[in-house]
DNA sequence: CGCTTATTTGACGTTCCTCAATATCCGTGG
DNA sequence: CCACGGATATTGAGGAACGTCAAATAAGCG
């Protein structure tokens, strides 16, 4: 039965798809009955802002299914997307009263929420809760400042071949295929919201993307569905080293 | 009496002028002396690595005076910075085996030292010093946001102005003059260490410092040490409110 | 004072952005 | 099932911003 109000199922949090990642990874069961005493769902669709810069926060809470991102603007409109949200990762600072990013929607999610004000007293007395937070903030780090090179140091080309290594990376882990050494996902991202993660206009990620098919880099069917026969070239074109992480 | 072998003096961490900002900033008098227990100064001199991306870290700790900056380096050269890291700032992960960057002092500086394996250990019995990391990640994390707005979307101009009001809002908390609305600091940072940080070259970082003085937005004695007569002014052409904050 | 390094300035080329037109996708209703 | 309309994406032409290469100038240091 649908919880009415926000069209989420409880879930039990032993059966969560993201029990062993999120913030509560290393809770007990008890811990986890805590939580649970403070924990709601939410459903938002794509496209829908989950939080404006500068709003009242009285929740912080984990992406438990589909994706949403972080974005800043600027007053003329230029906007920068500062981080993509997948399941597991965690929204909202504890101890900030209010929001520092817009947090939309990309496609539709849903989100385990905690009231603040008691996940803040609870993580003064779970150490399991604040080292988890901590290491996954300073895997955000590591993921910001990756992020920076690409920014700052990378061709257009070679930043389009980033973000579809990052992507291809992370499905890679769900859609394993020891069999192929094909790789085949589909693209989270609009051109535009490409653009704006990589500091582009959606006129030239679009162009690049084009470029990166008639190279032989990808395939496209229809514009999301996204085929990289050879994971290594594509690495080289992100301008990284071939050899590292998941396709070593 | 200095130390022979790091010709630093051994200081009293109550009287350590990084005493309530660093990593430590939340701990009691006896945690104070289990730190002091594993705990060495080392001096660095500008120019100097201190740490080389890949090599096995046997310490962390923190920058007690001088600036040292963070860099990530492409294969063919490209080198981007990352972080910047002032006095109180920590430097290397917990948990991890390897550095994931160079750190290069950029002046001369000291650091307090923590040998690894026994901070680590420290760390799970002494909730104050991971609360204390949990909120200096944050706040780096914010930073480096802060600074992806920066090097996707901001001009030239923009990289520059934003780059003189972070220095200039840093040494104004230090060397604050209620008397004057003109802020005076020096540049701690070469033409190619600002590019790097920025994303530019050092002939665009050059030719828009040239720009910005002709304007008269910045005034400029010898080649580092910067005048900026108005800085609302500076924070305009920053692209940022021209409000909120040390200066509003 | 001469040497080395940092910085400025100039001329020119490339990349990416802007503006504009066209094409494609996808949901909706006939 | 197909046609329509709005959103999304592609493609083209021209321009602005920034990078590259090269030379001149200034600054710091012995």
């Amino acid at each position: 039965m649908l919880n009415e109000r926000t069209g989420v199922p409880p879930h039990d949090c032993e059966e969560c798809p993201i029990r062993h990642r999120a913030v509560c990874a290393r809770c007990e069961s008890d811990e986890l009955e805590q939580l649970d005493g403070i924990k709601y769902y939410r459903k938002y669709e794509a496209g829908q802002t989950v939080i404006w810069s500068g709003d009242r926060m009285d929740f912080v809470g984990s992406v438990v299914s589909g994706i949403a991102s972080l974005t800043q603007t600027m007053e003329d409109g230029r906007t920068q997307m500062v981080g993509l949200l997948l399941p597991s990762d965690f929204v909202g600072r504890p101890g900030r009263a209010t929001a520092a990013y817009d947090v939309v929607a990309t496609t539709d999610i849903v989100m385990c929420c905690f009231r603040k004000a008691p996940f803040e007293e609870m993580m003064v007395r779970t150490p399991h809760i604040a080292q988890r937070l901590l290491e996954m903030t300073l895997d955000e780090l590591d993921a910001a400042r990756e992020w920076m090179l690409v920014l700052g140091r990378k061709t257009a080309r070679e930043k389009i071949a980033s973000l579809l290594s990052i992507i291809a990376r992370r499905d890679a882990s769900v859609n394993a295929r020891p069999d192929k050494s094909e790789i085949v996902f589909d693209l989270p991202l609009t051109r535009e919201a490409m653009a704006d993660y990589l500091g582009l206009t959606l006129e030239t990620v679009s162009r690049q993307i084009s470029a990166l098919r008639k190279d032989g880099v990808i395939a496209l069917e229809g514009k999301r569905h996204v085929t990289v026969p050879d994971m290594t070239r594509l690495l080289e074109e992100a301008g990284d080293d071939a050899d590292g992480g998941v396709f070593a």
